[in-house]
DNA sequence: CCAAAAGTGTTAAAGTTACACCCATGC
DNA sequence: GCATGGGTGTAACTTTAACACTTTTGG
């Protein structure tokens, strides 16, 4: 335990960030494109350096801040997991500490230090229950369990930055995973959305779109109603939800 | 993204080693005592720091067989969290990247350096279902789940070294969460094991041991079957098991 | 034949899914 | 009144839990 000849890596903090398109009902996910080395030109997860004096979580919601220029007090992170294979960045060692954040709203981008590009892309799941992007011929996948586990290092990066595929690979099983029993991806509706809409999520995460009748009956002690909130579309207005967590 | 600016944290493998005792049938775990400031003299869960060329991952098996002299080749080793709280370390900045090892056999411990001892305590629940070790006054508990998230800052240290508490915490709660899915707690039973031994296990870290009868068939698919092994003992051989991980 | 462990059979209870239909409300 | 979203009722089906009892096999 000596100290001094500890030789230390970055840390970077990697943030999935995802949010939903209100008018097309589409899930996005937020992607930077690479202005330098290493991964030049390369589409990439926002990341950032963690800073001396701060937590994970706070480099987390910083970069939000930072990237988005969004300073909403409520925005929600939580830990995806920590990524520290040292080939995983080929020039100085760096870890990833990746965190995933939901929006409910796509602010403009403007790229900022770091990136010369920053888009909102459209997730779409296949057939095969694969995961694609919209607009961008890259799969990242979600694949059968046990294929999953030993999987990381077969995934050629050929679109994303680093292992950043490996990354949203397993944001997406977590999310999948925790549908059932904390579904925190329904945080990309904002503070309040509608059944049909958290339907419309469970579809896109779930294995199918799950009936009208029994959503409601089978998730209670985690969905709080609020008041109606009427809209300026015929037909009865949607009740308002609220997302509750533990 | 300026490199130079960067000032860096230390990396500090948290290993919480558990483990079963074949004999009394208690559930143990590793702590070493501390030699060395901060926390002299405080029971500490096993750490290392991480070495420029290896993946956490590597570390945290190159710990259990430096602290343990233990160089099995299927040792299972998985990824608790990351702890990265500035105020965790009260000199210098370290992250706790923190894995989760379990073994089937508790080698005699050499305290080995920063350490002054090495002890296996046993995990003792109470009838509040919190969890203490047995011989140290020290209940590391968890708690209900409204609790649980917003605990992190409450937890007084009182008797291990860092926030190991708080890790040892979110370890049990994780092996619970995870026991009906992907019980790798199971493995501190060693490569093989008996239906009955496994039920134990259950019961320790479940609401009640789980009948012998519905046992097997709600867990078919995590258990594979080997031959019977015959003991010395009156009464049918126990048949062993494996533990199915996917 | 006794003890220990595994396994079977059966029923009750609880949870989930499917589907037909009713209700509420703004335009 | 009609479109839209929510809600009710109910039966089929699946999963889990409880418990009594049988089978296996070494000593």
């Amino acid at each position: 335990m000596t100290h001094n000849l500890v030789e230390k890596p970055f840390i970077t903090i990697t943030n999935v960030i995802w949010s939903f398109d209100a008018q097309t009902h589409d899930i996005k996910l937020l992607l930077i494109k690479r202005s330098d080395n290493p991964f030049k030109d390369f589409w990439a997860l926002p990341e950032t350096w963690l800073r001396i004096n701060e937590s994970a979580h706070d480099a987390t919601l910083r970069l939000v801040k930072e990237k988005l220029g969004l300073d909403l007090p409520d925005v929600h992170a939580e830990q995806l997991a920590t990524f520290t294979d040292p080939s995983r960045s080929p020039e100085e060692r760096a870890l990833s500490l990746s965190y995933m954040t939901f929006l409910p709203q796509q602010p403009l981008l403007n790229p900022g230090p770091g990136a010369t590009d920053a888009q909102w892309f459209t997730l779409q799941k296949q057939k095969s229950g694969l995961f694609r992007f919209k607009n961008l011929d890259f799969v990242f996948t979600t694949l059968a369990d046990d294929d999953y586990i030993n999987h990381q290092n077969q995934v050629a990066d050929k679109h994303l930055a680093f292992d950043h595929n490996w990354i949203l690979t397993v944001a997406t099983k977590r999310i999948m995973n925790k549908l059932n029993y904390q579904p925190t991806i329904l945080l990309i509706l904002g503070p309040s959305f509608t059944l049909k809409m958290a339907r419309h999520v469970f579809g896109i995460f779930g294995k199918t779109e799950p009936d009208n009748s029994n959503f409601l009956r089978n998730h209670q002690d985690l969905l709080q109603p609020l008041g109606a909130i009427s809209q300026n579309k015929p037909g009865r207005p949607a009740k308002q939800y609220r997302l509750l967590i533990n």
